[in-house]
DNA sequence: GTAGATGCAAACTTTTTGCAGACTG
DNA sequence: CAGTCTGCAAAAAGTTTGCATCTAC
């Protein structure tokens, strides 16, 4: 099963690109893409199948019952852990110590192999704080 | 705006209650509650109320996408860290260890102030990596 | 007695699917 | 050309809501 380079698809992408490390709402994309030449349904697809890739991760927040997603750069994102700001919503990349430190002690603790990819950890970011 | 202890609440709780610990996806709550007492739309209404007093945890697994809960115990959660395994779906605490760490960390790497609540560590729990 | 909860059915929202035709490699 | 993907519309799933009625306190 390959990936035909559909001009549906990269329209998708190019959305998906210009919104790096954002989290989008099914309805988000849905609506941004909509007119631009893409169906509902094949968004839809698309975005399972990015998903499915794992170059598009699946966000829940809590109180909110909508599906997210955020779109990661395969290079960029490589194990990279994320921390997002829950007054302003911006998302970064934690720095390389956060990332060690947390792996090990996770592993020695807890016997538990974290999924960087996967995690978002929640807080106040500097800006916020002031 | 007080909680009323009615009785189909109660059935709600007590089903929880015997499945504390576990992913139940919507429909497994509603098949259980079916038939017990309690309307579907109790059901929902219960489970909004519940999540919006902490008591109950909204779950998502990368590559599903229904939606889990997890019944907690609100004393025992207060101020702990998940790590929820991707495989499995269980969701435990961190150890303190873990917590004080990352807190520190992201503190002084990162000027982040970390919500420990709305985290979720995502990865492979001890025994899904057997 | 009254604020709050329930049941039911209808309304909504969100996601999936069947299919014939179009496109990619 | 063969394997995939797309659009559309219909169907399925999953949730929410209005309202009259009922309950807990």
């Amino acid at each position: 099963m390959k990936n035909y380079h559909t001009q549906q698809r990269t329209l998708l992408l190019d959305y998906l690109h210009t919104h790096i490390d954002e989290n989008l709402s099914t309805s988000d994309i849905l609506e941004a893409m909509s007119g631009s030449g893409i169906s509902k349904s094949a968004v839809y697809r698309n975005l399972a199948s990015l998903e499915a890739e794992g170059r598009l991760h699946r966000i829940s927040r809590p109180g909110d019952r909508r599906t997210y997603y955020q779109f990661v750069d395969e290079d960029e994102c490589r194990g990279q852990i994320h921390i997002s700001c829950i007054r302003c919503g911006k998302t970064v990349h934690a720095s390389p110590n956060v990332c060690e430190r947390l792996q090990k002690t996770l592993e020695n603790e807890d016997s538990f192999e974290i999924d960087r990819s996967e995690t978002v950890i929640y807080g106040i970011c500097k800006e916020c704080r002031k």
